[in-house]
Formats: structure tokens, sequence, C-alpha cells
DNA sequence: TCCTCGTACAACCGGTGGTTGTACGGCGGC
DNA sequence: GCCGCCGTACAACCACCGGTTGTACGAGGA
């Protein structure tokens, strides 16, 4: 069958004026062309939908039977349209299998932009499965923080730092450091830091490993992990044992728990957010996520910092 | 929006089947045709359906949203035709506002073809607005006798003198008549006979005056109509009242009425039936129709018949 | 009877959508 | 690791579909 939906929209023009004419000027056409469309839809379906009357056409019995279809067809192909219109469907962030820091961000940015809506994932994929992801379509973004140089990238996939993310050494009050107003990498040197659940093999514990070894300290990244809460708990009874935290994780630990948030500087080890999303989606909420990153994390970019060596 | 069928199909096709070649040649176009039109899709959309892999192609998220709304449209275009396929509609017959024996015609119609759908209408109307309605497709068919040049009806518009129907006279026991095997019209010439309920405007109403005036008979087609039952009753507990009646006639009268069915002969007055139709409606009960009035009343077609002038 | 209104038919024409031919890129086999 | 295969994208060309203008025809209304 070859109807055609310009067709079926002519139909029903045709059938709600009444009139050829009034019909073909609505849509712009010549009224010849609205009586050839007409015509050979008729034809195709092998019966008369309208009735040529001196003052116009009215539908015939077959007609009545057709147009509450016709308008169907229509309204489903207008649905069709719909459902692809951007910022019409979630965008889907992927968090790299680590939700602790990065969630912190899409928090943040879900209470400035609550209009975006999120369907914030973590595959808990290899870096080059998430790169396919974003290429094929399948994520809109994911945050990363590996560096590839630009071509080596598939085409049409763009990989951005966004965000470098301070993070901060956490204490229980017996802590030796815990009066300090900040601290530096090297002050971590012989301190216990517990960093449970960061496998060699992921991001974060390549990141705590290397910083580790460039500073001499003593990095825990392959303990078990009971959890944040229980982390937490470990270290507000240790006078020993501390760990890192980004300062945007949403963590809502045990009330009464006494903990110490100290800044680390000179340099200052920052965790380097980029935002892997292809060139050409057009999703609005896309836009409005790189934006507000861009905006909303820009102060300690500054030299003084530490990266790893692979994000440089 | 300039969206067109064949590339909904030609979306579908490739998500079913995952490459473009293999969708193409389901098609019947090339591969180059199927990539032109998804491409163009895309483009009238905004947003990626599909993400090229050396393997095919696969669904972008905005695809797999697109995807059931795409089918959906399909399948209320199949819905359209469908609706209009000839035989998916009642067959709308008219029986010119006199229903008595014209649907004793459709009811055997009906015993014979039970398959056909039926919707069988009286408007009530003049004979130009039967022949206006038969040819503007408000109705399939009409019943009616008059009989008019083939070149004074509309163009498309046929009327075919499908059956004559004998009419019967009914008496009742102690009518003079009632012992009767046959009467001839000239037989009735002096009593009363009553049509009740048929004014001279009408078709039948002028039938009857018509063959009133030929045989000199005594024929009340003004009076008051109390219904069929009330008039039968009437000629049953009447020795001078008769009345007459098609063959066929659906009528469930009281039980235990004891009436006289008399045929007329020499010349029998017949009911010329014309039915009228478009010669391009497709209907398949139309032609049903038309068939079984041509093969089940062939029969008393003979020259000792009697039709009113205006039908002949 | 004439005029007006509305649709159908004819001839012409431009643009859309097809085709073939070719380039390019990624994966798998040798 | 290189080459060949497979699959899609781009370019050029062309036919045909669907539009336009011009005109005929039929039916009501004044």
């Amino acid at each position: 069958m070859e109807v055609d939906l310009e067709t079926v929209r002519t139909v029903v023009a045709v059938a709600e004026e009444g009139q050829f004419q009034v019909a073909a000027q609505e849509l712009g056409v010549s009224q010849q062309a609205v009586s050839k469309r007409v015509a050979a839809l008729e034809a195709e379906l092998g019966v008369r939908l309208f009735t040529r009357v001196p003052r116009g056409a009215r539908l015939t019995l077959d007609g009545q039977a057709f147009l509450p279809h016709a308008k169907a067809v229509l309204r489903a192909l207008e649905k069709a349209t719909a459902s692809v219109r951007p910022g019409r469907r979630p965008l889907r962030v992927d968090v790299m299998g680590t939700r602790v820091m990065t969630a912190g961000l899409l928090q943040d940015f879900h209470r400035a932009h609550p209009e975006v809506a999120l369907d914030v994932v973590a595959l808990g994929a290899a870096g080059k499965a998430v790169l396919a992801a974003v290429r094929d379509g399948s994520l809109d973004a994911a945050f990363w923080a590996r560096r590839i140089p630009e071509d080596q990238l598939p085409p049409g996939v763009r990989s951005e730092r966004v965000v470098d993310e301070p993070i901060l050494l956490v204490t229980g009050t017996g802590h030796p450091l815990a009066g300090a107003d900040a601290v530096t990498p090297a002050d971590l040197a012989g301190h216990r830091i517990r960093m449970p659940g960061l496998g060699q093999g992921t991001e974060w514990g390549a990141y705590y490993g290397e910083l580790a070894d460039d500073f001499g300290l003593d990095i825990d990244v392959a303990g078990p992990n009971f959890g944040a809460d229980h982390l937490l708990q470990t270290v507000a009874d240790s006078a020993t044992v501390a760990t890192f935290m980004g300062p945007r994780t949403p963590l809502a630990y045990p009330a009464g728990l006494e903990l110490r948030m100290i800044p680390v500087h000179r340099p200052t080890p920052v965790y380097p957010h980029s935002l892997l999303r292809r060139d050409d989606n057009p999703h609005p909420g896309l836009a409005a996520l790189r934006a507000h990153l861009l905006r909303a994390y820009s102060e300690p970019r500054g030299s003084d910092t530490w990266v790893p060596a692979w994000a440089r």
C-alpha cells in the first residue's frame, strides 16, 4: 500500500472543511492537487470516500468509517515525533561504578535544575565499554577521569575535564591530625588511610594507588568494604585510621558522630572528573549539565594541585 | 513535518533486522536508499535514532523511545485501510418508508446470506432524496418502484427491476370470496379493500390508487393506520372488508386468527421492486443482494401481470 | 437562461527519492 | 600485524511522482 501521510492529512482536511478548495488553501496547495490526492487514495483503497456535490464534497459511508482511523494515524504520528523531542527523555548519565563522589555532583545539578529528569546509572563497566555506550547512544553522558588524546576518541565523542574536585581528609577526634586546619600530602606519610572497596582495577583504586606512591602514603584500597557508615564509624572511633572524601559527597552519616574534615593542600590532590558525551547529542539537559559543572566548579583549578599521571 | 510512511517502515525494519542491508533487501530497495531515508528522518527529528556499528546498526535511547510509536503509526494505518475493506461495513439499504413488503425480501436475503451484515433503514424520504442518498454514498442501495429512463438517473447510479412481487388478497372466513382458489382483479369490484396509512403521495399509495382506477376497485388508502395487527383483526372479523399483502410479508399475526390468503390472477398485479445502487459500489454484500433477488424471484415475470403505468 | 461556484481532466515541469559507483572504517582470519 | 570482508556514507546521475497552470463540465441560484 502506498498511502502517504500528506494524503491522509488531505482527506481529514477535506472532510472537515467540506470542500476541496478550502482544504487546498488550508494545506497550501492547489485545488487540483487535493483532487488528485483524494482520487489516488480512493483508487488505492478501492472505495469512494467523498461524494462530489455542487457545493463541495461530503463523506460517503466508507469515508465516515475511514475518517476516525485517519485521524488516529495522524495522532500516532504526532506522538511519535513528540516522543523524541529533545528533553522528553530522562538524561541518562553513568557515574562509572563509584557513585560516591560523582553522585554528589549530580545531586548538586539536580537541585539547580530540577526540570531535567535524570536517569543515573552505574554500569560498573570498564572505560572502553562506557566509551562505546556513549558513542552508540545508550548513554547520554558519563563521568570518568581518564584523559585520552582527542584523536583516540571515537569520532563524535568528546571528553572534557569539567570538575577538579579536591579531596578532604576525614579523621576521628582522637587522630593526631584532628586539630590541623589543613594538611599537606607529605604530612600524611606514616598514617594509615583506608579506602575500602577500591580494587586496583578501578579508576579510583588507581587514583589512590598513585597518590600513595607519589607521596609515600599508606593507603589501603584493597580491604573489604562494609559500607560508608561502617567506614566512618571506624574512623570516628580510631586514633590512627583516616580516610578521604569528596567535599560534596552526599553522606547522611549517623548523627553525633564526631569527625574532622580537613582540607589537603600544597599540593591539593584533586580528582579530575571528565564528562564524556557525543558532541551531536541535542538533549538540552546535557548542555545544562555541562554548563552547570563548568560554572559551579571552576574554583580550585589552580596550579598547586595534584592529579595522577594518567590524567595529565 | 515531512515524515513519510515509507521511512517509518524503514526505521522499523532496520531496528528489527539490526542492519541497513538486510532491511534494504527486505524492503526491496538499495542499502543506500535505506541509509538516506534514515538520515533524513534523523535530520527531521533532530536526534540520532541508530548508532552505526561495524556489524550493522543499533537503536539509540531516542531510537528505543521512538520505535514503539513508529509501530503504532503503522498499526493505525493498517486499521485505517482495513476499515474500508469492502464488506467490512454493514450494507445500508433503504426500503422507502414502507417496510412491509420489502422487509420480507430482505429477510429472505438475510436467511440466505447471514454473513452479510445489514443496516436496514427507512428514510421515509421522497424518491429524489433517496436517489441523492444513493448517489452520494450514504446509502448502498434502495428499493423503489419507479421506472426512470437511464439517461435521467445521475451518472453512476443504476436502477434495475429485480423483483415482481405478486400481491395476495387477504379476507376473513366470512368474506364472500373466502372460498375462492384465486380471484381476478375484476372479481374485486364492489368489495371494500382497506390499505390504511398509504397517502396518495407515497409510492404504495399511488400503486393502489392506479390499481383501483384500472379495475374499478374500492381501495381506501387514506384511512387511519392503527397497525397491521389491527388491520388483520378487522379483516378477520369482517365479511366485507379485505386487504392486500405481499406473499413474503413478515407478519406474526395473532395465533388463532382465521384468515384466507388468495392469489390474484388474470392479470396478477405485481409490485415491481427496483434496486437502486451505484454501479461502482464495490461492497460484496451489494452484489450478493442483487444476485439473490434476481435468482430467487425470477418466477412470475410472465406477460399476464399488471403494473402501474408509471412503472412500465 | 445565464452566471457563479466547485471539481475533474490534460499537459507540462521541477524536485524528491531512487540507482550505481565508490570511499572509508572496523573487526576477524591467516 | 596485515589484509580482506563486511557494512555504512557520500557523490553523481536520472526517472518518475506530485505539483502547477489552464480548461472543461455540471449543478444550483438569481
